[in-house]
Order: structure tokens, then C-alpha cells, then sequence
DNA sequence: CTGAAAGCGCTAACAA
DNA sequence: TTGTTAGCGCTTTCAG
């Protein structure tokens, strides 16, 4: 353990221990002098106060878990690196954690979660809420894109991706296309429902129509897989959109390298999600962007709010999405 | 705070709060019957030990944070979402965090590191192990990579360039190759010298020519830029190689979408790190191999051996690297 | 094997 | 503004 603590500044500096803990804490007067000479000593002995000491006293907790899947998808886990980055320079302490969205990741996370969390940002299909509600005493977990879940225990950050995929449908259909496929998500997630429906409502209000649809798992290989089976079963259309961009990567590739099409004059590949290598001159892949940072504002406003005392009340914060109509390599 | 306590499972269990503790901490004795009172109770009323308090009595952490730069690089966000998954599992709780490679940087960590760390587990780069240690009471951080500082006060996982590079010099040799050149990552980073160091300790051992080389970021955009300077110098040579393979990636769309050339028939291009998309068809990039799993194995050794009590002693683990001579799309 | 009691280091009334 | 005091929830001697 942290051999120097405030007993020991305090007997170095001359004052008493609350006059340690108040010079740290911010909370409670301390004249300019006392504080002074507290940080003296504090800095003589290397002195910090015990986050675990302080936590338990004060009865609350800056701990604020990341929980997601197992099998977190390219995206997501850029997002966990920033949003983790972001949380710790807004002074709370970021746990990562990946739990299996079935019983035993509910188990393990019970069994290993030793700390009582602030809050806890669970991405979507990685694990319910219910199981994650425990361990957040001082407020609701903040859930991420349950879109089409109603729950009232928690907070949530919602995307709007009937924005953005109305933005590609009505820009298919300003560039005379008429057919399209789709590649949609994994079906046990809510991006699966929540992506096919936004299509789905998109598509009805336009002329496009769709001549087949498969799903994957929002991995690569998984995007090449639904293509080979779509191509099978043909014949092509004007467009294809997979639910996300590592998916519509396996199928131009399979696209080009196997069935030599020309990508995107035989066939228009949308992706989604907007990850840094779809603006790369290899794929020049169009997409449908989500932006970290909209996400991660939300996430703390919340969190404000929260902190401001929101009460009983459920928080809820949409989160925008675009079209980005990336066509051609970035090199000319 | 969670409002069950050990006192309130002991009076429902008709134990005292000392059996509560001992039946789950599983140190001390305590009669079946006692334990089964005790867990019937927990599980009725919820409730489980809470780590703030039991770390503090206990006077030690389970708490490993993972310390890497603020601008990580793909493989490293990757690798850290794996070792967070693996640290979890293996009972302790991983502390995810992003500091700048500078004083700004030490000067968050110990301004919001509260609490005191089992270990941490640095990544070459991110920062000096003095602005760790003072965290880490109960043993040394273990740095990643630090392939060319000899600090004493830590345990260190390195990484054992020279095979890999080794094999890969053997490979452009034996299949016809005679000039070479070569794309650093950052100046400032200790990747930057041992790959160099490595590639150039290979060299000497070959027939092959080192015609020019250039110096870049890691980053995708740097690899196409240190590109464009190489190639306007000229002449090609037959072979290039890169510190890692988001630069190599740079380099062979370049070479292809605004050069013309043909990648690995005109210019045989080389990665470091062997990525996932490495293996696409669009890439198909030959690279060298390190893999997270092997990291990540030396890590929980030496957490095991610190754990026996591995006492002044300084841990040093040297993890592989080898060629992976991918030329071809997989698609075929 | 069990319970009582003394901490772990810090915070937050409260009284001075 | 300060110091004193009583906890926060758990662990761990130490008697019994």
C-alpha cells in the first residue's frame, strides 16, 4: 500500500488531517496558507490520497465501466479507446470491460465486477441491462443504440440512422439507380432490426426497390460470404448496402478479385459506420457516418445532467447520422 | 452505495459479519454450514462485497491499468481491447488509459490515477516508467516493447524483432530481390529504432541494398507521403519495407491508384504487425507477425510469477516475431 | 470454527 | 477556518 498517507502530511505539515483532506478535496474552506502548507508536504512525501479510501467514504464512486461484447466490432473498439480517454480526462476512472451476451457473460460480470460504478456505457447486444442495473447504485447504466428497446431503468445515446440511410436511398435514386441488395448485421443485435427497418422505411417512399437481402455478422469474411450467396441467386442490381463498412469491404473485394465487376461503376457498394479506411483510395467506400465524438458528448451530457441530479427521470440523447456519397479514389 | 452490506447478510444468515467475509473471501475457516447460510443470505438480499472496502482492509489491488498513447495505433487499440478481455477474465480489473507522450501527459496520470494499482502494463511510447511506478506500490509496471532502455525498476515484455525481420530479408534474397527500401515509424518511439536496428542488422548478413529510406508516423497517410518523397528521389527498387502495415497499406495504394505500378509484381511491399486487413485480397500484404496472444501470455506470467513472489528480481519476458510471405489475393 | 474488535485511509458533520 | 469524531464496508488478528 501507498505508504505515505494524509496522517503523515498532516503531522509534517502542522495542521490536522481533515485540513488534508479538505486541501484535496475542494470541498470545505481552507485558508491559502494551511493548503500551502499542505502541498509542501504533500510533495516532500509524495503523497496522493487513496482513490479507494475516498471513494468508500465519500459513499459514491467515479468508476464508469465500458462494457461491451466479446466480439466487438471494428468500430466499436475505436470508440472505447476515445470514449475511455474522454472519461478519464473528465475525471472519472474508465473500467473496460468485455462481458459474452449470454448467462455466463452475465455471471462473470457479477462475479469480477467488484466495484460499485458511477454508471456503467453498455453497448448494444453486449449484455441486458437488467444484469448491469446492480452494480450502478448511483445512477442507471447509459445504453447505447438499444434502438428499439423501451426500457425504463436506464439512460440511453440513440442513433438516428433514418437520417443518414434516407440521405443514401435519396441519392441512389438521384443517380438513376433503381435495384438494390442487402447485407444486414448480425440478426441477434438491434443495429439488425433497427438498420433494416430504417431501409425499409426509406425504401418505401422511394422507387428503389429491393431484389434480395442476406445477413452476416458485421465481419469481413462474413460480407463476402453473403455476397457469394446473393450472386448466386442474381441477377445484380444497381447497388448493394451492408450494414456496415467491413462487411461492404468483403464484398467489393470479392466483387472485383473474384467476379472481375468494376466497383462502383457495375455495382455501388454503401457501408456503414464511416470507419477511417472507407475514405482510403483502395475502397473510396461510401458510407453512412456515426461520429465518435457526437456519441461521447452525449454520453457526458448525460452524465452532467445525471450529476446535476436529473431525479427519476429517464435521459435520452439521439445521436445524429450522414450520408458521406464517397465515390471515387481520393488520388486523381 | 449499495445499500446491503455484510452486516445485514450476517444478521439475516444469524452469523457475525466476520463469517460473511470469511465465506467469500475463502481465506480463514469456515464449516460448510456456515458458508451455505451465508450465500442463501447474499443471494437473497443481493449483495456483494464491495472491492473499494475489501481492497482497502486488504491493503492491495486488483486493478492493473493499461497505459498507452494518445494516438495508438491500429494494432494497439486492438491488442488493448484484448488484454482488458484477458486481465477480466483472469480476476483482476483492467484500468483502461490514454496519456500524451509528454509532461502533460504524467501530469494527468497522477492528477487522476486515484487509485493505487496492482500493476500497470505501459506500452512503449506512452511514458516514462517513473510516472508510474510511484502508482504501482505492490509491483513494478511491466513496459511493453521497450526493446532499447534498461530501466531497472521494471519488468518488461519485449519484443524479438530480429527473427522476423531476419526471415523476411531471407525471403526478398532468396527470390531474386537486390534493393531495398525502407519506411520508419516515429522518431521519437523505441519501435522506431530496433525495427531499424533489426532491418539493418539483417542487411549486413545479405546481399541486398538499402537504396533510401524515409521516416514516418505509423499512420496511414504517412506511408503514401514517405512514398511520394521515396519516389521522386528514385530509382525503385524491388522491395519496401515498412515499420508497420497501416504505412505499408499507404504505400501500395499509392504505388497502384496514382503511380500505376503493380503491387507485388513491380514493388514488392512489406508490413509490420500482420493486421487482419493484411490478409484481405485488396492487400494481400506480406508482413511480420506479432501476435497479441503470445503478448498477452507473457504478461499473466509474469503477473503469476509476481504474484509467488518473484521479490527484487527483474522480469523480462522476449516474445517472437516471423514472416508471414503472403503474396497472392486468397481469392483466386 | 466462530465472534469481537481494531484497523485500512479518507470524508463529513459538528463543535470550537 | 480549524480540529475532533464518527463512520464508509471489509479483513484480520486474537480470544474463546
Amino acid at each position: 500500500m501507498q505508504k505515505v498517507n494524509a496522517k503523515k502530511v498532516a503531522e509534517l505539515a502542522g495542521v490536522s488531517r481533515s485540513a488534508v483532506s479538505r486541501s484535496f478535496s475542494g470541498n470545505g474552506r481552507v485558508s491559502a496558507e494551511t493548503r500551502a502548507k499542505v502541498f509542501a508536504a504533500s510533495e516532500q512525501l509524495g503523497y496522493r490520497p487513496n482513490g479507494l479510501a475516498s471513494s468508500l467514504a465519500r459513499q459514491t464512486s467515479d468508476i464508469v465501466a465500458l462494457i461491451n461484447g466479446d466480439a466487438p466490432d471494428f468500430r466499436e473498439v475505436f470508440f472505447v479507446q476515445n470514449l475511455s480517454r474522454a472519461l478519464f480526462n473528465a475525471g472519472m476512472t474508465p473500467l473496460m470491460l468485455s462481458v459474452r451476451n449470454d448467462d455466463s457473460g452475465a455471471e462473470t460480470l457479477s462475479q469480477f465486477l467488484r466495484f460499485p460504478l458511477l454508471t456503467a456505457v453498455v453497448s448494444a447486444d453486449s449484455i441486458e441491462a437488467r444484469h448491469v442495473i446492480p452494480h450502478c447504485p448511483y445512477a442507471p447504466p447509459i445504453m447505447l443504440n438499444e434502438n428499439y428497446s423501451r426500457d425504463d431503468e436506464v439512460d440511453a445515446v440513440r442513433l438516428d440512422e433514418v437520417k443518414g440511410i434516407g440521405e443514401m436511398v435519396a441519392h441512389l435514386e438521384s443517380t438513376g439507380r433503381k435495384t438494390l441488395w442487402f447485407i444486414a448485421g448480425r440478426q441477434t443485435t438491434s443495429a439488425y432490426s433497427s438498420r433494416k427497418m430504417a431501409l425499409l422505411e426509406a425504401l418505401a417512399r422511394s422507387d428503389l426497390r429491393l431484389l434480395d437481402s442476406e445477413v452476416g455478422d458485421f465481419f469481413y469474411d462474413s460480407g463476402t460470404a453473403a455476397f457469394e450467396r446473393l450472386y448466386q441467386r442474381g441477377p445484380l442490381p444497381d447497388a448493394i448496402f451492408c450494414a456496415n463498412d467491413l462487411m461492404a469491404m468483403g464484398v467489393m473485394d470479392t466483387a472485383r478479385f473474384k467476379y472481375g465487376l468494376r466497383v462502383p461503376e457495375d455495382l455501388y457498394v454503401v457501408g456503414f459506420d464511416d470507419i477511417p479506411q472507407s475514405s482510403w483510395p483502395t475502397y473510396a467506400l461510401p458510407s453512412i457516418q456515426q461520429r465518435d465524438a457526437d456519441i461521447i458528448n452525449a454520453i457526458l451530457e448525460i452524465l452532467t445532467e445525471r450529476k446535476e441530479g436529473a431525479g427519476d427521470q429517464r435521459l435520452s440523447k439521439m445521436v445524429p447520422t450522414r450520408f458521406v456519397p464517397r465515390t471515387k479514389a481520393e488520388f486523381a
